[in-house]
This record gives structure tokens, sequence and C-alpha cells, in this order.
DNA sequence: CTGACCTATGCAACGGAAGTGCATTTATTG
DNA sequence: CAATAAATGCACTTCCGTTGCATAGGTCAG
């Protein structure tokens, strides 16, 4: 418990009741989780103070966003290592059309791509879709 | 125009009025097109019209769908060789950060990724974003 | 301790975009 | 022409992200 008020402090972010319940929350998830999630999770939470723990978590690096295409954004807690706020850690996302849930294949980062001349790239985002292996597995 | 009533009798949509019409602007225009941009080009059709037409177009394989992550989801023409309807036509596309615009480069295929042990892909969604050449070219 | 202050939370409402049900018009075909 | 099928138009819904504003709660200077 302490460790978490502990990362919250390191990264900026204030730890209160509701938001190291929340970082709990994803921590022990495995997947990449959307602010309906949450929301049904915590039910007597207000989505508002959920959707902007979210938006502190995303700004101080403590989460990044996914989007998976599926039209609703998702969080997943960074990495250790990760230092999403100065350049995005690229690794690539799998999107199960089975189950229906999103996870970060951190080991896996986005290969660099020649671009026509004149484009220059800030950023990318990869996104795989198929079966999970939990949904192949049987 | 008779080609275009050519193309989409090809693809087994009906060529009325109005789908000649948004072929012919889809056509037109270089970058990808959403339902709004449709919108407002044609501001006197309605826009369950315009919508029920780009999804006929998508399931027709006259346009492919394209995910940006702007969460506004966009259309562009299929490529004469493309055939997205039996399986992915798996180029990447790329979005301007400042003129906003997304545009598919045809002729830069996703690589191929190695999953870990148990995930099977069956498609793949890959967005660079940064500069594009016209915004970078002054 | 106390008041001033800042931050987090809660409540209400908004706006954009995708999508659906149903009535009506338009095209097709026997 | 009549019967049928397809396309269009209108109204309405749902989902999700987002913002404004009022209140509660924690922090700190005096
Ligand atoms: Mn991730
Ligand atoms: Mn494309
Ligand atoms: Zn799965
Ligand atoms: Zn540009």
């Amino acid at each position: 418990m302490k460790e978490i008020e502990k990362k919250l402090n390191d990264n900026g972010v204030r730890p209160t009741a509701m938001r190291i319940l929340i970082y709990k929350y994803l921590a022990e998830k495995d997947v990449a989780t959307s602010l309906t999630d949450i929301e049904m999770a915590f039910a007597k939470a207000d989505r508002t103070t959920l959707f902007r723990t979210l938006k502190t978590f995303e700004k101080q690096g403590v989460v990044h966003q996914i989007d998976d295409g599926t039209g609703v954004q998702k969080y997943a807690l960074c990495e250790p290592g990760c230092n999403c706020e100065l350049e995005q850690d690229l690794h690539l996302h799998f999107h199960c059309n089975n189950c229906d849930e999103t996870v970060c294949l951190t080991e896996h980062k986005i290969p660099h791509i020649n671009l026509p001349e004149g484009f220059v790239a800030e950023d990318a985002n990869l996104v795989l879709k198929g079966i999970c292996d939990k949904c192949s597995g049987q």
C-alpha cells in the first residue's frame, strides 16, 4: 500500500484514497481498462472523478492511453522503465476478437518504418487483432 | 462518369445519383474522409443516407475504413488491386498533427510481427503520426 | 488553532458521432 | 400497370468523452 503512495508521489500525483484504489485496480488487471470498466468496479464513485483521475495519471506518466480500434479509450499502467511523458514507449497492443480484451505487448516494439520523402513521424500506434493466448489455448 | 457506374456495378453496388456523387467526391480527394466531411459537402443530403452509403461501399469493397486514432471513422477508396473484402490490405496510414489530415500510404505494407506463443494475428492497424509532406514542405 | 487557499470530488449538463426503426419515395421486374 | 424490392429521409437513441460550477477536504501561513 505504501509503495503505491510512493509511486504516485514520485510521479507528482497526490495519493488520495480514490486514486490509490484505482491504481490498485489497474495493477491487479493484466488487460487494458476503459473508463466504463472502472466505473463498474467503483459503482459509488463519480464518473467524472474516475475520468479525471485517469487523465491525471496519463499526464503524469502513471498510465498510457491505448487506442485499440474499438472506439473506446483504454488505459494501462506504464512499465517501471517506461517514460511515456517524454517520448512514446512504442510497444504494440493486441486486441482479441474473441474475448474482446486488449493487452500490452511491452516486449514487442513497433519496428522502424521508412516513410516517403517529406513525412516526419513523431508517434506510432500498432494494434494487432486476432485470437489471444488465453482464447487460442483451449 | 460511366466508369464510376461500371465500377459500382462491378462491386455489386447500385449506382444511384447520390452514390455516384459520393464516389466522385472521394475520388477527387487524396485524403481519408469522415462522414462529417461528406455531410458538409452535400449539405442537402441526409446524414443517414450518407452513412449507409459509406457502409455499403465498405461492405462491397469500394472503400476501406480507417481508424487514425482521432476517434472519428474515416474512409478512402480502395486501390484498383486491393481486395479488402477477402483479407485486409495491410498498408499503413499517416495522420498529420499539423493539418489534421490522414492519408493512405498504400505502398507501405505493415511489416510482419512475431508474436508470443498463443497469439494469432488476423488483422493489423498501423498509424504513424507526425508532419506530412505538404506541411513539412514549407 | 484558524482562516485563507488550493486541490479533489460530485452533480448536471453538453456535444459529437455512430447507429436504428419506421415511413416514404424511387427503381426494377414480371 | 401492379407487385416487389431497394434506397432515401426523418426522428430518435445510445454511448462516450468532456466541461462548468458548486462543494468538500486537505495544507499551510500567521
Ligand atoms: Mn501498452
Ligand atoms: Mn488506406
Ligand atoms: Zn481472447
Ligand atoms: Zn499536414
